[in-house]
RNA sequence: GCCGGGAUGGCGGAACUGGCAGACGCACCAGACUCAAAAUCUGGCGAAGUUCACUCUUCGUGCGGGUUCGACCCCCGCUCCCGGCACCA
């Protein structure tokens, strides 16, 4: 039979047409097969897929296909998150509606999936944006408030002014806005929609630890470091008396280091911290004012400590004494109370303070084995744990036993007591947009803040709006329509919320939808869920490592709470692939160095894009984008394809596979065999280990190699196993071709359903091994032995060798290191 | 500054548990096929030295030490690159 050219257009249009419409990827609502959820993180519809997602999505779908083979029932979902701003600019620019766009953008990106073949169960398929999955956001957005963690506060947001316009904080650049790079960016304070994720800050936390060794350790020590929480106390100052604030007005500061508080010898105050205004003339509020832009605008690595007395004086309430209150630029408002007490023999950044200021420098803790610093000849903060020197009563005591009294009578004199802090703030989820879920409550004059009544949900997002002339408010509050409602309570005249929800409330939970995509009653039914839960691998990329992923372990817990769940994690495994670069940079329209999946696709075909993308770096490394290497990819499969094509007749001949008798082989027949099993057994160790799939595919590259060098004496005794094992194992990687081939052997069935091959030992089982000699560490010869040789035959193997023998003739051998099928190693000496 | 990750041929990368460094691919060189080219196939390809030649020797995994019969791998001390966090009291 004569061989094919392989031609990928051809192949993969033909499968294409032939599946379309067709469920190919259905996960089983009911089986005994154990299940598998593997997700990949749903792509915002900006337009188009790049080589980021491709790569995403192969990952996935090679695991995805790999685990149908394996037996599971497998759920592999896609969808798209659907709202944004990006939607809005458009809409603006290109006088487009949002929905409008949206769809076209999804209509496309799902034509590209689809070219890819990627095995989604598309009758799952969710976009955010429909009034059939907002509506459930809606729906928690309620329970939340009924239980009071949706709550309504003042919050300083960023403010546009040329824009006329807030921003969220990621579109504010070094101080300025985005848009408008030179235009610093305002702080308004705004009536705003929070989460308390904050009440969940412990379990946050401490349910890290149950995701050791599945999530990698960098994105753990990540949220670790966002939730920032802190031991200390909290210390009321009280005001010094003449300075006649009455009702014993007092600074609350928060420390982790009470043991040093005979040390603090000034109290700062952050320039945002409410006292400033009180205690502070009117030109030192102005450069309190001018230090709190510059902290907005500037790195805080460039900030110069700076700071002014305020003539002020609190009480330290452990000595007695009285501490001069200052301002000082470099304490944060945002982080415990706004507060501090400086203790500048033992803090670094208060050391640097005082010093500059003049003020003095007071060492209470030294060294457990050394001596109290003196103060004249301090160079740095000493701010190592020791022995609590100077403390009054607790003199004496280590500083862990001093912190622990001192807290215990701070609580028992009830000017402070032992306190948390956390870095993590509660989710501020308002936004002054049109393209986002609204927030379903009504403003009523006479009863207040009012929710929109269960039945009443979804409230829709009107189509009719004009973003173009909105200017400083919620689009949504110029749509009177919209905006004129009954108040639920006692049906007057109000005004619905206008502000719309941030759009990682809809990336949240999507995937507890996806398990039940249809349902018109429920977010979705506790039954079905508890079954596909919790998602068995989750692949994305890092930058997600904060936000997106702290915000669905909240949202989990948070239905925890609502009795929707009985789970407390929703990932069980998480793999962050690498980033895809090309000509040293990520690839990006500004450096102009993007790669359109597209184009691969038409010159190369969908397989031979995912083959490299897989093939060119272990997914979770950077992945270097080199079209010649795409080339090298492009022949490979071409390879296989015209190999398996001429070899049809004997690889037909067999139906099924079976294990020939080994004695009864050839030698090519035999050989190959043994390959081939070597490559099961790496290509599926790959899969159920480290997923370096750059390595399973050099190894069928490797088995093809040798295939081919013993191509004439190749019988059906080899080529029906070796033929169909290298169809289905190429089916995770490149689902057309394989499918090609293995309808081409005359198989059945769709190849990325049919059992994985299995390796057999007897088959891979080597007779001979060529085992390295080694003189003194150093490779001098090489024996072949039978497979098994014991270490007495082997070492006499060794010395026996012609080489081994001019090396070590007139040596006085030392010592013989025998490793039975691995290695000798012959020691001596003179 | 703190916390991660990394450094291996001309390039991407391999060596999984301390046991033949450079698998596989790219690029390049040579040959076969061809009038020619493309495609395809075959061979070579870390560096230096050596041999007519098969070959052989020495060096070689960012740098300096150490452990070991044996180190890309383990330990100690550095350098550089990438990412994240960063006045969090």
């Amino acid at each position: 039979m004569s061989e094919k050219t392989y031609d990928p257009q051809e192949i993969e249009s033909r499968w294409q047409a032939r599946w379309a419409g067709e469920a190919l990827y259905q996960a089983e609502q009911s089986t005994e097969k154990p299940k598998f959820y593997v997700l990949e993180m749903l792509p915002y519809p900006s337009g188009t897929l790049h080589m980021g997602h491709v790569r995403n999505y192969s990952i996935g779908d090679a695991l995805a296909r790999y685990k149908w083979m394996r037996g599971f029932n497998v759920l592999h979902p896609m969808g798209w998150d659907a709202f944004g701003l990006p939607a809005e600019n458009a809409a603006i620019k290109n006088n487009r509606h949002p929905n409008e766009w949206t769809r076209a953008n999804i209509a496309h990106m799902k034509k590209q999936h689809q070219r890819f073949n990627f095995s989604y169960d598309w009758s799952r398929e969710v976009a955010t944006c429909d009034p059939e999955y907002y509506r459930w956001n809606q729906w928690f957005f309620l329970r939340m408030f009924e239980r009071g963690l949706a709550y309504r506060k003042k919050a300083l947001l960023n403010w546009c002014p040329r824009c006329n316009t807030t921003l969220a904080n990621e579109q504010v650049i070094g101080g300025n806005c985005w848009r408008h790079e030179d235009q610093p960016v305002e702080q308004r304070e705004l009536d705003q929609w929070f989460l308390r994720i904050t009440d969940y800050a412990d379990d946050l936390l401490n349910d890290i630890a149950h995701l050791e060794g599945g999530w990698p350790e960098r994105v753990l020590t990540m949220q670790r470091n966002w939730i920032g929480r802190s031991e200390g106390t909290e210390v009321d100052f009280a005001l010094a008396a003449h300075d006649g604030a009455a009702g014993g007005g007092k600074i609350r500061v928060f420390t982790t280091r009470v043991d040093t508080i005979y040390g603090a010898t000034c109290v700062i105050l952050s320039p945002g911290h409410a006292l400033v205004n009180e205690l502070a003339s009117p030109e030192q509020q102005a450069i309190a004012r001018r230090m709190n832009e510059d902290a907005k605008r500037k790195d805080p690595g460039d900030l110069e400590k700076e700071g002014f007395f305020t003539g002020h004086y609190a009480i330290n309430p452990y000595s007695g004494e009285r501490t001069p209150i200052w301002v000082g630029n470099f304490v944060l408002m945002g982080y415990g109370t706004g507060a501090i007490m400086a203790v500048p023999a033992h803090d670094q950044r208060d050391f640097e303070f005082c010093r500059k200021y003049g003020i003095p420098v007071k060492p209470v803790v030294r060294p457990a084995d050394g001596e109290l610093a003196v103060e004249a000849t301090m160079k740095d903060a000493f701010e190592d744990y020791g022995v609590a020197a100077v403390a009054g009563e607790f003199s004496g005591l280590p500083t862990e036993e001093a912190k622990r009294q001192m807290n215990a009578k701070a609580e028992r004199e009830g000017f402070g007591k032992a306190a948390i802090t956390f870095r993590i703030k509660d989710w501020g989820i308002s936004r002054q947009r049109y393209w986002g879920t609204p927030i379903p409550m009504i403003h009523c004059a006479g009863c207040g803040v009012v929710p929109v009544p269960e039945a009443e949900l979804p409230v829709v997002l009107p189509h009719d709006i004009n973003l173009a002339d909105v200017k400083g408010s919620s689009p949504l509050s110029h749509v009177p329509e919209f905006v004129n409602a009954a108040c639920p309570k006692c049906g007057g005249p109000a005004r619905r919320e206008t502000d719309t929800m941030d759009t990682f409330i809809d990336s949240s939970w999507y995937f507890y939808r996806y398990c039940d995509a249809h349902n018109p009653n429920e977010p979705f039914s506790g039954d079905i869920v508890r079954y596909w839960f919790p998602i068995d691998q989750y692949i994305g990329g890092i930058e997600h490592a904060i936000l997106h992923l702290i915000y669905s372990r909240f949202w989990t817990k948070m239905m925890r709470s609502l009795g929707l769940i009985d789970w407390d994690e929703p990932v069980t495994n998480l793999f962050t692939q690498g980033m895809v670069i090309k000509d040293g940079a990520k690839m990006s329209k500004s450096k102009g160095n993007v790669v359109d999946p597209d184009e691969i696709v038409g010159r190369y075909g969908a397989d031979t894009c995912r083959m490299f993308s897989l093939f060119a770096a272990p997914p979770e490394r950077e992945l270097d984008w080199q079209e010649s290497g795409v080339e090298g990819q492009y022949r490979f499969l071409g390879r296989v394809y015209r190999f398996v094509t001429r070899n049809l007749e004997k690889a037909r001949s067999v139906p099924n596979i079976r294990v020939p008798e080994v004695a009864a082989l050839g030698e090519a027949d035999r050989q190959v065999l043994r390959k081939l099993h070597l490559t099961i057994r790496k290509v599926t160790d790959d899969f159920e280990t480290r997923w370096h799939f750059n390595t399973s595919i050099a190894a069928i590259m490797e088995l093809m190699n040798e295939a081919q060098g013993r191509e004439a004496e190749l019988t059906e005794a080899s080529l029906p196993d070796l033929c169909g094992a290298v169809a289905m194992m190429l089916a995770p990687f490149a689902p057309y071709l394989s499918q090609e081939l293995w309808t081409e052997l005359g198989r059945d069935g769709l190849v990325f359903k049919q059992t994985w091959p299995v390796f057999d030992e007897a088959l891979a089982r080597e007779d001979d091994v060529e085992i390295p000699v080694q003189v003194n560490g150093k490779l001098r010869s090489r024996v072949t032995v039978p497979l098994g040789t014991s270490k007495e035959a082997l070492e006499n193997a060794a010395m026996e060798d012609a080489k081994v023998r001019e090396w070590v003739g007139g040596k006085t051998v030392v010592k013989v290191v025998v490793v039975p099928d691995k290695l000798v190693n012959i020691v001596i000496k003179g």
